[in-house]
DNA sequence: AAAATGAACGAATTAATATGAATTTTTTAA
DNA sequence: TTAAAAAATTCATATTAATTCGTTCATTTT
């Protein structure tokens, strides 16, 4: 090698380089990051690390912690006694935050009625288990519990329950969600 | 106020009230766990801690950490910024692991209460029919039949049949649960 | 340009979570 | 029953993950 004199602009994009290469760059970790946890088994962060390293991506683990907040991969425990980071379903059915579905302002619900004790809720075909899910969520203290199947809820009530009370617990949720 | 001799008995029975408590019960423990993250923003198993503890159920974080473990709950980033843990989605039936005593004394089945004449069974995501199966073959002369959701399973008792047969019927499997 | 702004990042720190080991409680079996 | 075995739990600690803070550099604004 022989010396060369090298002028500042060298320098600068010298020194700039790294962060023009594709690996530090944090859309393409991203993309890597995903990719790793697609085909692979991780565990932890420290995992995820040197195989990133390994793909000549180097950061440390404040990074990854806060790409992995921004990509939602959320740590799941195995049945193995393992756990393992795991990407966001693809087709987007993010975590229910706080609300419920709207499913019963859309007029998905199209009727309920009482037998005895027992109610039934008549819903646009296929929508039953969607509802029923909602309402055991909303209305522990009420319903025992309800079985669905495509298009019809069974809603069995807790003991003492009205049938007020349950209309009363559906008029709130549809009173919410018209709004 | 006025004083009382207590005997050994009545010492020894309010020292062990607690343990026939509710919630002095990994079983139910495990129940109220999942129907807080159910219906509750939950962001960190010390929330998680002071919110079963508001339920009288008092534990340390180790045995949450461990609890949640089993319930295969995972830690979600959302999109505000926060975390939030969530339960496995309902759709999702885990492997199957033995037979129905296996079931049974695995924790599969949550809890069991009546409404009226009607008896409603709930178990783990996924378990309801596996266990109604069972249920209709070991139960055949106490119960008309069974209807089963994807975790709640409908008992319909024969005529004449009390809360009580029930139960012992039940008993019989639960047996090691009860004592 | 210089100054202001804002994203990205690493180092260090703090916070949160998991786990080994000891202990207590429950179950089983004799 | 009672002792042994298993399961559940805690305590203490290790491990893992999130965040704070300061720096750098690119981009806008003045």
């Amino acid at each position: 090698m022989q010396p060369v004199d090298i002028c500042k602009k060298c320098i600068t994009f010298a020194e700039n380089l790294n962060k023009y290469a594709f690996m530090k760059n944090k859309r393409n970790r991203l993309i890597i990051i995903s990719e790793i946890l697609r085909s692979t088994l991780v565990g932890s962060q420290e995992e995820l690390l040197k195989l990133l390293s390994e793909k000549q991506c180097e950061v440390t683990q404040a990074t990854l912690s806060r790409d992995l907040k921004l990509l939602k991969v959320s740590k799941t425990p195995l049945s193995n006694g393992a756990y393992k980071y795991i990407l966001p379903p693809v087709n987007k059915p993010q975590p229910i935050e706080g609300t419920y579905s709207n499913l019963l302002s859309h007029g998905a619900v199209l009727s309920l009625e009482f037998s005895g004790q027992l109610g039934v809720v008549k819903t646009k075909p296929g929508y039953a288990s969607a509802i029923a899910w909602d309402i055991d969520n909303k209305a522990n203290e009420q319903v025992l519990g309800t079985i669905a199947g495509d298009d019809t809820i069974l809603v069995i009530p807790r003991e003492g329950v009205s049938r007020e009370d349950i209309l009363v617990m559906l008029n709130i949720t549809f009173a919410d969600k018209t709004k």
